[in-house]
DNA sequence: CAACACGGCGCG
DNA sequence: AAAGCGCGCCGTGTTG
């Protein structure tokens, strides 16, 4: 074929490959465009991507020789480059071509390059439109991702194989959208609220699903709508919306609490329920305890993909997009419109519920897990979110004002070098490395001279300016992120962040963690300066004490018990500072040689000797953290030397290294002791980038998600053993744990927290005996500022 | 104007 | 897309 539409006819093998399969076709598949196999031997998909697309094809029973496949662009680009946009528009009369004569009814758009075909769906990303259907010039298209994401990225396999079996079950007209059960019925009289009452008194499984006027319910913004949905019926209870006459009339308080009292005796299934429990207790002070949430079950079951109902919805039941705007979605939707949406979202949670519930039976170690920590942490960390944290309103006005006036002084000294954003790491490079010549000591990520702290910090001996701006840098990000942030969320005095349990997804973006630990929005309180200036700001009212509760050492505690390296054990069984002995093993010298200030500064370097070699740190990385991070500077034969030695002293580190590595091979996934999954699916990727980063998490993820798992347990006792009128959580950081405790009840109150976090009764619940002593300090008095509780011991 | 990537930096 | 892991938030600068 002669085709010299683009240029790529320049420098490719095969000039304009046309697709292959029968001609006509019911269904026509588009990928990106041909690779080096594909070129050598003139036909599409032939190469790895190729073997993925059969692979699955087979599993799903469709037969290459029944389909049309084809490409974008039909010459191959240059090595290493995707199809520019000319060249998709110049090649797109093949496209017209090739649907002239197959005439398919069904398209699908094997990645992102294919969706550039129709102008339609030209700007979406692939994740965002993959897996559902669209009606466009006649066809059904069908987007997914493209067989060679998988070869970067195996969590996409799964993603890609359900939406094809999704899509080959539409084609084959197995009507998997085709909704049971589906019957949404607006509350719109009284009546209707009877006979929905007497719906829900005989139903056991509840779908409940509220929709706001926005996410934060500490303004002014309303509950519009409940959604609750029974074996037969989505019941949708308007509380606020301009098209409703009912909602007018109603006495929502009275009516909120009823509702709390039917489902008291219900398992009340929710999709992120503390969302809309947490909104239920702010608006009408109202408890509604969650017994399930599909969000959670969901993430425990495979923390790597995306969760939110949509996806699920369509991933599972093939459901079609129902999503609103936002806008709409606040009440600027008419109220038919919201209430079906508010239908939708209860039916399809109701639904995941019981296929999650079965998928879970089959892992009794998950299960209980689920039901003993991860389900009453939701409880915890509702009111936890409830309470807020005191931020002590005089200190932080005050603490304002310092800020202000040190930024002035600063800037002050900074007038002379020009009218520079002293924020913007552009400028300020421009100021040091053109204007003032300085050499740069290390560069970004995408190759600019790099102003980080650690080069300022090193600059700063050849120039004042470095020293200045980073000064600068410190009071501007305490002045923005920490003190004004604050300032504008404490409306009560108090910050009410929200603490995500598990990965949320919200469209593509996602908060959360992949380990198990917990992450914090809005405002996050797990980034708080360790500086008294700031966190002794949050503390506790009038008539009560803020206490925090730490683990000590807890990671390198549990290292301790995974590997069973005895030395490890040794030094925590017989109460060992862990640091010190990993100093005596760097220097070669025993502690009683090291002076007090000596004994100090050697911990500190065996810290980074610690926190870096036990996840598998190289020699280089190492070398750089230690000087960044500790200002340790050693040179590559010390740190060669101090990695050799290290693993000499713990010599059951490696042999843990490899059962875990063998363990995530074998299953696909690494386990905590709690019972908690870590799929790594890229454990056996033919990348080995992508290999030996699933190699480390494997070694890191069962640490890091049992220490947060240990302070969840903890957390959930505390709350479950004192009344709210003694002890009220304010928040966890990872392995603390902030409350507040009434004064009169102090004593008692410390003693009882150091116990439980030492040896919390879930441990036996779910069977776990730590081989290595649990243990924990108590901090009483403002944050960071407590005074320990020695004498616990 | 909003969305996004980047650089930078806070934490365990 | 090769060498600690895990996060969220701020401001700048670019782009559609």
């Amino acid at each position: 074929m002669n085709c010299t539409k683009c240029s790529l006819y320049k420098t490719a093998q095969s000039v304009c490959l046309l697709g292959q399969g029968p001609k006509p076709a019911k269904v026509m598949f588009i990928g990106e465009a041909p690779g080096h196999r594909e070129d050598d031997i003139n036909k599409p998909f032939q190469g790895d991507a190729g073997k993925i697309l059969d692979e699955i094809f087979q599993a799903i029973g469709i037969q290459r020789s029944k389909v049309y496949i084809t490409n974008t662009v039909r010459c191959r680009p240059p090595k290493n480059r995707k199809p520019k946009a000319p060249e998709i528009k110049a090649c797109r009369v093949w496209l017209e071509y090739e649907l002239d004569k197959v005439k398919p009814d069904y398209i699908v758009l094997l990645g992102a390059i294919a969706l550039k075909n129709f102008p339609e769906l030209k700007k979406a990303s692939i994740s965002s439109v993959r897996g559902r259907f669209f009606q466009i010039d006649g066809y059904s298209i069908f987007p997914t991702y493209h067989p060679a994401a998988v070869l970067y990225d195996e969590n996409k396999k799964a993603v890609l194989r359900v939406d094809l079996e999704n899509f080959w079950n539409a084609v084959n007209g197995k009507n998997v959208t085709q909704k049971n059960g589906f019957n949404p019925r607006l509350v719109e009289s009284k009546s209707d609220l009877e006979a929905c009452y007497a719906d829900l008194q005989q139903t056991k499984v509840i779908a409940l699903d509220i929709e706001t006027e926005s996410l934060n319910p500490w303004g002014a913004d309303q509950i519009t709508m409940i959604g609750l949905g029974t074996r037969t019926t989505q019941w949708v209870i308007p509380l606020q919306h301009k098209d409703s006459e009912f909602c007018k009339l109603l006495n929502k308080p009275k009516l909120v609490r009823n509702l709390g009292r039917i489902l008291a005796d219900k398992k009340v299934v929710a999709q992120n329920g503390k969302f809309d429990t947490l909104w239920i207790k702010v608006k009408y002070g109202v408890d509604i305890k969650v017994s399930h949430d599909t969000m959670i079950m969901s993430y425990l079951l495979d923390e790597n993909t995306p969760n939110n109902l949509k996806f699920l919805a369509s991933t599972y039941f093939g459901a079609p997009d129902y999503d609103l705007t936002t806008d709409q979605k606040k009440g600027s939707a008419p109220l038919k419109m919201l209430a079906e949406y508010n239908a939708n979202d209860v039916y399809y949670t109701r639904k995941l519920f019981f296929l999650f519930w079965k998928k879970m039976n089959l892992d009794f170690r998950l299960m209980n897990f689920y039901r003993h920590v991860m389900m009453p942490a939701v409880e915890v960390f509702r009111e936890i979110e409830y309470n807020g944290i005191y931020a002590q309103p005089q200190m932080l006005s005050d603490l304002k004002d310092y800020l202000a006036k040190e930024l002035k002084k600063v800037s002050r000294k900074l007038k002379k070098y020009g009218d520079i954003n002293w924020n913007s790491p552009q400028q300020v490079a421009n100021l040091l490395f053109d204007k003032l010549e300085l050499k740069p000591l290390d560069y970004t990520e995408t190759g600019n001279p790099s102003t980080a702290e650690s080069v300022m910090k090193r600059l700063a001996k050849k120039h004042e300016v470095a020293a200045h701006i980073l000064k600068y840098r410190e009071y501007f990000k305490q002045a923005n992120t920490f003190v004004s942030s604050w300032e504008n969320k404490a409306l009560d005095n108090r910050l009410h962040p929200t603490f995500n349990l598990i990965k949320v997804w919200e469209r593509e973006e996602s908060k959360g963690t992949v380990t198990g630990r917990l992450s914090c929005t809005n405002p996050n309180l797990q980034q708080v300066p360790r500086d008294p200036k700031l966190r002794s700001i949050l503390q506790a009212p009038e008539g009560w004490t803020f206490v925090e509760a730490d683990l000590s050492q807890i990671e390198l505690r549990i290292v301790a018990m995974l590997s069973g390296d005895p030395a490890m054990k040794l030094a925590f069984q017989t109460g060992q500072d862990i640091h010190i002995k990993t100093a005596e093993m760097v220097s070669g010298r025993h502690m009683s040689d090291f002076s007090g200030f000596e004994a100090k500064e050697w911990r500190k370097k065996a810290k980074a000797v610690n926190f870096g070699l036990v996840y598998g740190m190289g020699v280089d990385g190492f070398l750089v953290y230690a000087r960044d991070k500790y200002e340790v500077e050693f040179s590559y034969d010390e740190g060669e030397e101090i990695r050799e030695r290290y693993f000499r002293t713990y010599k059951g580190l490696r042999p843990w290294y490899k059962r875990q590595i063998r363990l995530a091979r074998l299953n696909g996934y690494v386990r905590c002791l709690s019972g908690r999954t870590r799929h790594l699916p890229n454990i056996n990727s033919s990348n080995k980038g992508l290999r030996s980063y699933a190699e480390r998490q494997a070694i890191n993820s069962p640490v890091q998600g049992f220490a947060s798992d240990i302070t969840l347990m903890a957390a959930i006792e505390i709350h479950q053993t004192f009344t709210r009128d003694v002890v009220r959580l304010v928040g966890t950081v990872h392995d603390s744990i902030l409350m507040e405790v009434r004064n009169d009840f102090l004593e008692g109150v410390v003693h009882k927290v150091h116990e439980i976090m030492k040896n919390p009764k879930l441990f036996e619940t779910l069977g776990i005996t730590p081989t290595v002593p649990v243990l924990a300090e108590v901090s009483v008095g403002a944050w960071g500022s407590g005074i320990k509780q020695e004498d616990l011991k």
